[in-house]
DNA sequence: GTCCGATCCGATATCGTTACAGGACTCGAC
DNA sequence: GTCGAGTCCTGTAACGATATCGGATCGGAC
C-alpha cells in the first residue's frame, strides 16, 4: 500500500495542487506555513515516499555516485570506501560500489556504465589502466580518478605522493641500518603506474644513500595479497638470498611478509625490518607493529569526493585539477632496532 | 553529447519505431535479424545509452539493491560487503552501500529510505536492532536480516550458528587445556543478539566441561575494534585477573587481542591461548595466527541475495525463510599447545 | 485459394515527478 | 485609486522509457 502512494493522492488529501506539494518536499519558498502543514500532515497520514526514479528522470540527477574499486575486502580499498561513502552521505549522495577486480576491461565497463547517466559521477581507483587508455577518459560526465597517476589525463586526479612516500620508507630502512632492502612490488610496466611510482622512489632512496641496486632484491607480485607476501618470503628464504630489509609495496603485502618471516623463523625487526605504505588500519596491531607510509586518505577521499562534486555542479568547463596528498612515514617496531619499552 | 541521445533517435536513425528499439534492447524474441541489426548499428553509431531513471520510472524496478552495514572498513564487513556486491552482481544487481555506525536509528532509516524505492531490496547487517523492533521490520518492500537473530521476525533472516559456534570454540579451547577463560564480548542485553548468543554457548561449553562460570572473565565491550580487544587485555593484566586463554566475540577483536598480549609479554599460545569468530581473512596471516570459527560468509551472502531474489520476483507472499549458516572450527597456532612444524 | 498460427513491428498511453510560465491576491507607496 | 513588487499557488507539458494490444506479413497445411 504504502508504495503506490503518489504525490497526487496527497494533494487531493491536502486540497492543493501537485506542484505545491513538490514545493513543500523540496523545500522552496513561497509556501504559506498553514498549506505547508497541511501538506505534511497529508505526506504523513498517508505514508508518502517520493518516487525517486521519476525524480531522477524529470531532473536528470540521482543523487548517486559509482566507485569503482578492485575489491573493498581488501583493507586498504575498504577504508578508503568507508571514507568516500561517509564524504558522499554528508553530502547527501549515496554510493554504489562496483568491484573491478583490478582488471583493465571492467574498470573502463565501469566508465561505460556511468555513461548511462546510472551516477551523476564516478570515482575510480584504478589499478589497471594505464596511460595508453587517457583518451577513453576523456568523457563528458564527472569522474575523478584516485590514487593512481596517469600522466596528463584528461581528468581530475587525486594522487598518492608515490615516489616520495616511497623513497621516505626506503631511507627510514637505510637510517635503521638495513643495506640489502628487498622491494616487494608488481609489474612495473608503464612508468607511471603505482608500481613503478614506488619502485622509482626505493631506488632513488638507494643511490642517494650510495647504494647499489641490486635487482636480485626485486620481487614482483602478481597481487598485492597478504598470501603473495607470505609466499614471496618464503621464495627468497629458500633461494638462499640475503637481506635486512623488506620495503613491501602495500600494507597488505607487509602483513603476509610478516606472517612469512616468523614462519621461516626469522626474526623482525632484529634480523630483517619491514616497511609498508597506506597505514592501514591494521598495521598498528601487527606483531611486530607495522611502520608505514601514511597518505593521508581520509583527506584523499574528501579530496576526490569534492572535486567530484565540483564537476556535478559546475559541468566539464573548468580546467583539470590534480591533487597530490601530502605523507609521513609511521615508524613502529617493524623497523624499530631499538627495543620497544 | 552523448548524454542527450534517446530512444527515438536511434529509432529515427534506424528506421524503426522506438517500440522495436526497446525490443532490441531488452532481448525480446520476434525481431528480424536484419532489423536487429540496423538498430544496434544505429546504437553503436548515435552512442546511445538507455536512461536507467526513464527505464526505472516505467518498470518499477531499479536494478539495484541496498546493503546496510555498520562500516565498510572492518574486516568482516568488509568481506561481508565483497561478497555480497559479487553475487548481486551475477545477477545483474548493483549494491549500494549505507554505513549505519551501528546504531539503531540509522539502521531503521536505511529501513525508511529504502521504502523510497529507491532500491529494489535491502539487505540489512543489523547490530542496533533488537526484538523490539520487530514490528518496524514489518514494511512491504523485500528485506532479508543478516547476522543477528531476530526472534519470529517478520522477515526473512540468514544467521549464523552463533550458540554453536561459541560453543564449539569454546570446547576446543578446553580441550587444549584451557580452564580459565575470558570471553571478551559485547553488551549482552537482549538474548538474541550476537553478544548473548555467543555468550551462551560459551557459558554452555563450560558447564558441559564442569567449569564454573567466573564472572570476573567476562569482559564486556562497548565497540568490536582492535583496539578495544588490546585495551581489554591490558586491563585485565593490570587488574591481575588470571587466565590461560580468551575467547573473543569477533576476529577484529582477536586480533587486538593479540597484540596486546605481544605488549604484555604474554606468549601465545604457551601462556594464554586465543580464539577469535569469523574467521576473516587476516586470521590466517597474524602472528601466531588465529584460530576462529568460520561460518561460511559465503554461502551466506549468496544465500541472503538469493533470498532477496527470490522476495523481489515472488513477492511478499512466500512464508518467511530462516537459513543458518553451517560452521567449522579452524584451528590455527594461537590454540596449538603442539608447536607448529 | 483459404485459413491459421507464428513472427514481426508499431501506436498509444502511461510511470510520478518537476520546470516553466503565469494567474490571483496582498500590501504599501505615491 | 493605481501601480509595482512581492507572495502564494496551479495548469500544462515534458523527462525517456516500456506495457499493452492490435495490425501486418508470411509460410505452410488443407
Amino acid at each position: 500500500m504504502a508504495g503506490k502512494v503518489t504525490i497526487q493522492d496527497v494533494a487531493r488529501a491536502a486540497g492543493v495542487s501537485p506542484m505545491t506539494v513538490s514545493h513543500v518536499i523540496n523545500a522552496h519558498p513561497h509556501v504559506k506555513d498553514s498549506t505547508r502543514e497541511r501538506v505534511l500532515h497529508a505526506i504523513d497520514k498517508l505514508d508518502y515516499r517520493v518516487n525517486v526514479a521519476a525524480r531522477n528522470l524529470r531532473t536528470g540527477r540521482t543523487g548517486t555516485i559509482g566507485l569503482a574499486v578492485p575489491e573493498v575486502d581488501r583493507p586498504y580499498f575498504g577504508q578508503l570506501a568507508a571514507e568516500i561513502i561517509t564524504a558522499a552521505a554528508r553530502r547527501g549522495f549515496r554510493v554504489v560500489v562496483e568491484q573491478t577486480g583490478a582488471s583493465r576491461e571492467t574498470e573502463l565497463d565501469a566508465l561505460v556504465l556511468s555513461r548511462n547517466r546510472m551516477y551523476d559521477g564516478l570515482i575510480l581507483s584504478t589499478v589497471g589502466l594505464g596511460p595508453a587508455d587517457t583518451e577513453l577518459l576523456r568523457v563528458d560526465y564527472p569522474v575523478v580518478i584516485l590514487g593512481e597517476r596517469i600522466f596528463e589525463g584528461p581528468v581530475d586526479h587525486v594522487a598518492m605522493p608515490n615516489v616520495e612516500g616511497a623513497s621516505a620508507a626506503t631511507r627510514h630502512l637505510i637510517e635503521q641500518g638495513a643495506r640489502r632492502i628487498v622491494m616487494l612490488d608488481g609489474a612495473a610496466n608503464d612508468d607511471v603506474n603505482m608500481s613503478s611510482l614506488r619502485f622509482q622512489g626505493y631506488r632513488q632512496a638507494l643511490a642517494d644513500a650510495g647504494i647499489a641496486f641490486d635487482g636480485g632484491l626485486l620481487v614482483e607480485l602478481d597481487e598485492f595479497t597478504m598470501q603473495s607476501g607470505a609466499a614471496a618470503v618464503h621464495d627468497l628464504v629458500t633461494r638462499g638470498i640475503p637481506f635486512d630489509a623488506i620495503f613491501c609495496v602495500t600494507d597488505t603485502v607487509a602483513i603476509g611478509v610478516l606472517r612469512g618471516l616468523a614462519s621461516e623463523g626469522i626474526r623482525v625487526p632484529d634480523e630483517v625490518m619491514v616497511i609498508g605504505f597506506d597505514n592501514i588500519r591494521e598495521s598498528e596491531f601487527t606483531v611486530p607493529s607495522l611502520s608505514s607510509v601514511d597518505p593521508d586518505h581520509t583527506t584523499m577521499a574528501e579530496k576526490a569526493v569534492s572535486l567530484l562534486m565540483n564537476r556535478i555542479e559546475r559541468g566539464s568547463g573548468a580546467s583539470r585539477e590534480e591533487y597530490v596528498s601530502g605523507f609521513h612515514v609511521v615508524k613502529r617496531e617493524s623497523t624499530s632496532r631499538i627495543a620497544p619499552a
